[in-house]
DNA sequence: AAGTTGGTCAACCGCATCAAC
DNA sequence: TGTTGATGCGGTTGACCAACT
């Protein structure tokens, strides 16, 4: 025998999340910790399925998310990575701090495949079109689309190589085979500290920080990011969770949020 | 003003992998 | 050690909104 599944689908509740639900979640989450999300909705009382708990949490209310679009840097970053990587959104997203792998695939889809075939470079290789053109043309027809693919998943594990060896090291050195384009990157990476702190840091601890700054810390400290954490918790409505850490000028921020929600 | 189209993004679906039994 | 469920991930969908006709 396995285990007990983890929802039964009567009575699942799907759809948009509710500002009540979220407040249920992120008030259990910040009280019990991240564990076992199969338990969390009959624990926190919602009727929704553990895997639509985790992933509105993952997306949408965890506490270090940032918001908005993603900025210069950041959409240099993901292509980069992206060629590095292909699509591979959860690597990508663990090297943008406060970004989540669905907001960076949604950005990828929206904008930047289209800014990438505007500038006449291929959304899925990298390459620039006219030279895929000429080498598709050498090629036999039948092996056009899967040695896109092919050649992209590739790539990608080639540089997971790669990739773990940055993030084992803990230089902030780049390495030392990097492209002129990489510079580029670096250049963009360096003129924001955030990146370029990220992008060197083993995955699983940046997991842990951002956990640990809700779990221990409370809030981050107020030189780093404090209006995004700020509005963050507008749309948290954490003066209903019982936290007593929070400082006036904070609580002015949820009683903004107040008022919106109000409003709903 | 009403209808249509296109863009955006939250949420769902299904598959792969891992771990519990 | 095989089976089965949990979890994580990438792809896709659909609701909502703004711009356009």
């Amino acid at each position: 025998m396995g285990r007990q599944p983890c929802c039964d689908k009567l009575g699942v509740k799907k759809g948009p999340w509710t500002a009540e639900e979220d407040k249920k979640l992120i008030n259990f989450i910040l009280t019990n910790g991240q564990c076992c999300w199969r338990a969390v909705p009959k624990l926190a009382g919602l009727r929704r399925c553990g895997k639509s708990c985790r992933l509105r949490w993952t997306n949408y209310l965890r506490p270090d998310l940032k918001r908005g679009l993603l900025s210069e840097a950041e959409e240099q970053l993901v292509i980069d990575l992206h060629a590095r990587l292909g699509n591979r959104w959860s690597k990508i997203a663990a090297r943008l701090p406060g970004r989540t792998d669905n907001e960076i695939k949604n950005h990828w889809n929206t904008h930047i495949k289209k800014k990438l075939l505007k500038m006449g470079v291929d959304p899925v290789t990298h390459e620039p079109l006219h030279k895929q053109l000429l080498s598709e043309e050498a090629e036999a027809p039948s092996s056009d689309a899967s040695h896109s693919q092919e050649s992209g998943n590739r790539c990608a594990a080639e540089n997971d190589s790669i990739i773990n060896s940055e993030a084992n090291s803990s230089s902030s050195r780049p390495p030392e085979n990097c492209s002129s384009d990489d510079s580029l990157l670096l250049d963009n990476i360096c003129k924001n500290e955030s990146l370029g702190k990220s992008m060197w840091i083993d995955e699983a601890a940046l997991v842990d920080e951002s956990w640990e700054n809700i779990c221990h810390v409370g809030l981050p400290s107020v030189e780093e990011n404090s209006c995004a954490w700020l509005l963050d918790c507008q749309d948290f409505g954490i003066h209903d969770f019982g936290l007593d850490c929070f400082s006036d000028i904070e609580f002015n921020v949820l009683n903004t949020l107040e008022m919106g929600e109000n409003i709903n």
